[in-house]
DNA sequence: ATCTATTCCTGGCTGC
DNA sequence: TGCAGCCAGGAATAGA
């Protein structure tokens, strides 16, 4: 499930094979393509050549010579590049998008491949509406504007699911972070004290610059636009591990529902 | 305004 | 062994 180590891990194996490169022909199944989106899409981006990929949250921005591309990954979305477009491995039917790139070198083809299909891809003549209304960067937000962010009555695991609070942190990274900083999920965000409030910033960027540098977390099936697996999944402590024993105490973790995803935490460690 | 429940979708797992 | 049924979840949307 790509959240934003993932993401970013998919366009830095994929960015420097794209940059620069014309789009010759786009393919795209219906169900992949934003509704409102589904009639122009092809058109408009055949001839268009590639400026810039860039994250931004889980949205992956493809910078174009007219206008943005923008694609989320959804829960098993992925980016791979082919030097052919019948490559077995990737022509199956899960393969919902297909971009031909100029023949001046390799790879030929970038194709999206998606089991599960809640993937979506978009153009916008600027920046989507989407991504403008995506909260900060949790690598990049300040200690001070994060304190300010959390002054609210919702729960602080809810709060970092929310996508206008923080972008990119979805479920895993949500529970390893707040495992890391010892806050219960169900705690109320702006009753946290400064030094947790403080503890917690502090997690969500280590836990996150630790993904990027293992590549990720492959839980079912992300891989990289190479193919490759991520390996942050055998640091997880607290996704995953339901009735296992924390790796600090000892302590069964427990798993409950919250803003309705499965939520894991140690009751031990991550007092309310 | 803010929070909650539902929808989309299929591979993988559980249990009978 | 086989298969029905459930579960996973990001974001949009409808409802409370």
């Amino acid at each position: 499930m790509p959240e934003l180590p993932e993401v970013e891990t998919v366009v830095r194996s994929v960015a420097p094979h794209l940059a620069g490169r014309r789009i010759v022909e786009a393919r795209f199944d219906s169900r992949f393509v934003t509704p409102g989106n589904r009639k122009r899409l092809a058109g408009r981006l055949a001839g268009r050549t590639i400026e810039s990929i860039q994250r931004r949250g889980k949205f992956i921005q493809v910078t174009l010579d007219q206008g943005v591309l923008t694609i989320h990954l959804g829960m098993t979305g992925s980016l791979r590049v082919s030097a052919t477009a019948d490559a077995p491995a990737l022509t199956g039917v899960h393969t919902h998008g297909m971009f031909t790139l100029d023949a001046t070198r390799e790879p030929g083809v970038l194709l999206y491949i998606d089991p599960r299909q809640f993937g979506r891809i978009e153009w916008t003549p600027s920046v989507s509406p989407r991504v403008a209304r995506l909260g900060p960067e949790p690598l990049e937000i300040t200690l001070e504007e994060f304190v300010g962010r959390l002054r609210r009555r919702a729960r602080v695991k809810a709060l970092l699911l929310n996508q206008s609070f923080l972008a990119g942190v979805g479920n895993i990274y949500a529970d390893e972070s707040l495992f890391a900083a010892g806050i219960h999920p169900l705690a109320i965000a702006a009753r946290l004290k400064p030094e947790r409030a403080e503890r917690l910033h502090c997690a969500i960027q280590e836990i996150l610059r630790a993904a990027i540098a293992s590549g990720g977390s492959s839980i079912s099936d992300y891989v990289d636009a190479l193919g490759e697996r991520g390996w942050f999944q055998v640091e997880h402590r607290a996704y995953g591990r339901e009735g296992e024993p924390c790796k600090v105490c000892g302590t069964p973790i427990k798993k409950i529902l919250v803003a309705q995803r499965g939520t894991h935490f140690c009751p031990k460690c991550q007092r309310r």
